[in-house]
DNA sequence: CAGCATCCCGATGGATACTG
DNA sequence: CAGTATCCATCGGGATGCTG
C-alpha cells in the first residue's frame, strides 16, 4: 500500500463555513434549550440550584443540572459546594463566562431592534405560502 | 364570577432570563444545526442551491432547503428564482440578515479567542470528574 | 436542598428515491 | 439544477422516583 492511499478523507474545501471559524463551536455550547438563559440568570450575580430553577420556568432539574455542569465544564460557571446540611451549592459566572454576557447581551439587543420586522416577514410569508410545512 | 378572579397566571416574577429579553428567539431562529453556516456561506454574497449544498459539507439536500426556506420566511435572506432551463435560483441575504452577520462575526471571534481556554477547561474537568456522563 | 438514575416521547435531521 | 416526498435513527429533554 502506498502512501496516501487509505483514508484520503477528501473534504473539498469549503470556501467560508466549515470547520475553520468556530462557529460551529459556539452553537454547540449556547445551542441548546438552556444555556444561555443560565447565564442571563447568573449575569446579575451569585445564585443557587433551587433559585435558578425558579427563575427559569419549566427548567428540569435533571437539564440545569446537565445544563450548569457542561457550563462549570466550559469554563462558563463556577461551582462552589458548603457543605452545609441541608447542602449550599452556589453558582457564579467566571471571568470567561462574564465575557460572554457581552455577546448575550448583543443578541438580545439585535432581537429586541428586529423582533418586529421579523413578525411581519413571517406574516407575509405565511401569507404567500399558504399550507406549507415548513414553519 | 368577579373581574380578576379567572386566569390570572401566577408566574413567580423571572428575574431576568424569562420571555422579556428576546434571547429564546434568537435561539430559536439560529441554535438549530445549519442556519447560521448558511447565513455565513452567504455572507461574501449571492449563491445557488448547490454551491451552498457543496460550500456546507454534511447538510443534505433536505436540511438546506428547510433552513434556506426558514431564513426566507424569517427575512434574512432572499430566495430569487430565474425560471431557465435547467432552474437557477439564487440566495443572498437581505439587510437583515446583513445586520445578522455582525453577530455572527463577533461570536466567531470570542470563540476564536477563548477556544484554547475553553479546551483547556474542559480536559481539566474529565480529568477531575472521570467517568462522567455530562461532556 | 441539591442532586442522580430511569424511563420514555417527540422533534431534529440523515438517507434515499422521485420530479419538473 | 433545484427541489419534494418518505422513511427512519438518534437524541435532546421532560416526568418521575429515590438519596445524601
Amino acid at each position: 500500500m502506498s502512501v496516501g492511499h487509505t483514508a484520503v478523507t477528501v473534504l473539498p474545501v469549503s470556501s467560508y463555513a466549515e470547520e475553520d471559524c468556530g462557529i460551529r463551536e459556539v452553537l454547540d455550547r449556547i445551542g441548546d434549550k438552556w444555556s444561555v438563559l443560565v447565564i442571563v440568570e447568573l449575569t446579575p450575580g451569585v445564585r443557587r440550584f433551587r433559585q435558578l430553577q425558579r427563575a427559569l420556568p419549566g427548567i428540569s432539574q435533571r437539564m440545569l443540572t446537565l445544563t450548569v455542569r457542561r457550563l462549570e465544564r466550559d469554563g462558563l460557571v463556577a461551582r462552589t459546594v458548603h457543605p452545609t446540611v441541608p447542602p449550599q451549592v452556589e453558582y457564579r459566572l467566571t471571568d470567561l463566562g462574564n465575557s460572554f454576557t457581552h455577546m448575550v447581551k448583543a443578541l438580545a439587543e439585535w432581537s429586541a431592534d428586529h423582533r418586529d420586522r421579523i413578525a411581519d416577514s413571517r406574516r407575509a410569508w405565511d401569507e404567500a405560502n399558504p399550507g406549507s410545512d415548513v414553519r
